[in-house]
DNA sequence: TATGAATGAGTGTTCATTCAT
DNA sequence: AATGAATGAACACTCATTCAT
């Protein structure tokens, strides 16, 4: 019996390990190549497994891409939690919230063009994979409450938050991807620390607390 | 003489018309079915022409694809350039420019997806598709000139300007690609105005004319 | 009516002259890039002509081959015909015939790759193709009788003619070929003199003239 | 462990049944429609395998054709080597060796239509398709060693006997492809043999031994 | 469970031929 | 007669997925 659990024990490590080789070479491969000049045998090479190993782990290639992208947004979201209520003011917090995610996202390379490209995929086709779309519904609503949350749940409506997400989140995914595509390089531009400052000032005196300005703050 | 002329011109009328399909075309599929679910077939048969007829017009589907990236930044451009000098202070005229290619942009669907799949392309392969990276290149530069226009060139060194381009063109399209996933529908949010105003107030007050602050305004 | 002769004579002497680019352009083009990656667009490119003017000269491609073909056929027999008698022994004049057809086509790298690629056509498909096919045996007919001549009519039946025949033209394209495929040049190798007279002499001995010797010379 | 290696053995069986139908089917195909009417789907077809394993054993049509090639080769040489050192005389043992090759390629249709079709690729194109270039070659030096082996090293330079080698595969070569198209039949043709021990015996009088006669024996 | 051989629908691309001008 | 734009069947090759072992 003990040996039997033994056995049990080694065959699910081995299928751990085979799981997990898949997931880190799927997202490696990924990065290199793109969403869809990678096949599954380039996954299954890179983890050496066989390839139908990877039918043993996961229903299809989209199901993979679905875990990655899952884990993504985890990382992202740990990470928004974790350097959270720092600062003192709205704005410094809101701000805090975006250099974070610049910062995090800034130094996976492999994440950025995972996003990017699954992105690509789900604006086309609203009804299906709604699997996948899931996840970045979750990722938005996330920023969106860390929103609500630093400028003072009152002062922002659901929808508006929404929006605000929506900008925080294509900001520093389009940032990040026009970088490495025009300057060849990653990681978030300290030029841009300023400029995210005065977003957040401005978003900020926009929102923040319950005063509502008339028409938000006009550029001086 | 005459009737050459007119014969001539009848066949390049008639060769101009596949043309225009064949472009037209593909920008709607694509726009339907995003870049890499989009087969030349799919293509000749919205266009209505034959398969054949593709290949008399372009080497290759990647330079339709070329092609309508590159009128994409025409447009793009020529509307940064139209709507070009208005406001007073630099902040204005910075925030009017954002707000241009954000409007522009975002009644163009077919746009925002094609660039931001083709984007994701060229993210990887640094060194192949060389004409299709220029455009980016020049729609950037296009952004960093206006940047340095508006804000005083002196104030704006170009790599600063190009982070300050990309940051711009980023935030459009990421903004709107987040916008099209999350909520479905395109076009600017309108709550973005304030933010967008605060932001380029922001940008200002670190770049514009030749006063150069210490580190950004800080968040207040 | 002398102006409408005068017309007809200027289109007919136009019309001869782009059938007569085709033709050389078909051949040249051939000679460099063989029969199967030869397209009728390179033909009326290297031409100078509409790719629809080929059409109006040939029903098809098989056809412009076929012509090259029957005049290149033309040319040898014509070459055999000239330089036939010399020779005062049947030898001499059999290992004349042979170094005269080796002497021709070694000049004509352009006949040695059209006649080799369509012989490889021909052998397949008995049935198809005669025209072609008739060719051929033009050819090897006119060799036979060529033989029967040399070494006198009665010492040699039809079918031993022709395959006499065959045995000179397959050795010459063969040789020719293996040589340009070996050595990469072209023309007769010297050092054949001697074997092919060799080889006349013992067709000769065995053949010529009404004397029939028990089963060929037999090798010293 | 005897487990796995009857797994793998049987897996390999399976494969190796696959490659060789494929081996057969393509040459089979070939020998029959031409090398270039001979389409991948008409060899999986014929061999019984979906399209896809073609691509499984080879990568790509072409390196089907060489393996072909080289095998083809391989069975002439093997051929060569066995019947190699009968006769007494050295005219005798090089009328052996070519009626050896004439023999061995007379019953091989699919093979002279093969070789003969890929001599006419190779022509062309003197710097591409090298690998497939060193089989003739490799064909041919053998020949030419036998040559040299059979009429006694010292009287035949190397270049000597690789042009007596071309003159030989392509006297080869050529008679059977003229027979075949001409007459339509296969084989050998008997009245061949007389005119055969002739040419050997005029190649042997003017290499053989150490002797070297002026110009090749005259005809008489 | 893990494997990798097999599969075949689907891709971009070519090219002989047609036909309106 | 000459043109060249248009055509679509056909091709070499790919790849997600299946399945016997």
């Amino acid at each position: 019996m003990a040996e039997l659990a033994l056995k049990q024990s080694r065959a699910n490590r081995r299928r751990a390990q085979s799981f997990e080789s898949l997931v880190q070479a799927g997202l490696a491969v990924i990065a290199k190549r793109g969403l869809y000049e990678t096949t599954v045998e380039h996954i299954t090479e890179a983890a050496d497994v066989g390839k139908g190993t990877f039918y043993a782990h996961f229903p299809s290639k989209e199901d993979l891409i679905h875990h990655l992208v899952r884990h993504g947004f985890d990382e992202l979201i740990a990470a928004g939690r974790a350097g959270a209520p720092a600062g003192r003011t709205p704005a410094e917090r809101l701000a805090g919230l975006i250099q974070e995610q610049l910062r995090v996202l800034g130094r996976r390379r492999d994440l950025v063009i995972l996003l990017h490209q699954v992105r690509g995929l789900l604006i086309l086709q609203p009804e299906a994979r709604q699997r996948l779309r899931q996840e970045y519904q979750r990722y938005v609503r996330f920023l969106a409450e860390k929103c609500r949350e630093v400028l003072g749940k009152p002062g922002l409506s659901q929808a508006e938050a929404q929006d605000l997400a929506c900008a925080i989140a294509g900001f520093v995914a389009g940032t990040l991807s026009y970088e490495m595509l025009v300057r060849g390089r990653q990681g978030m531009p300290a030029a841009l620390r300023g400029p995210i400052n005065a977003f957040a000032a401005g978003v900020a005196a926009r929102y923040a607390s319950s005063r509502r300005p008339g028409n938000g703050s006009r550029p001086r």
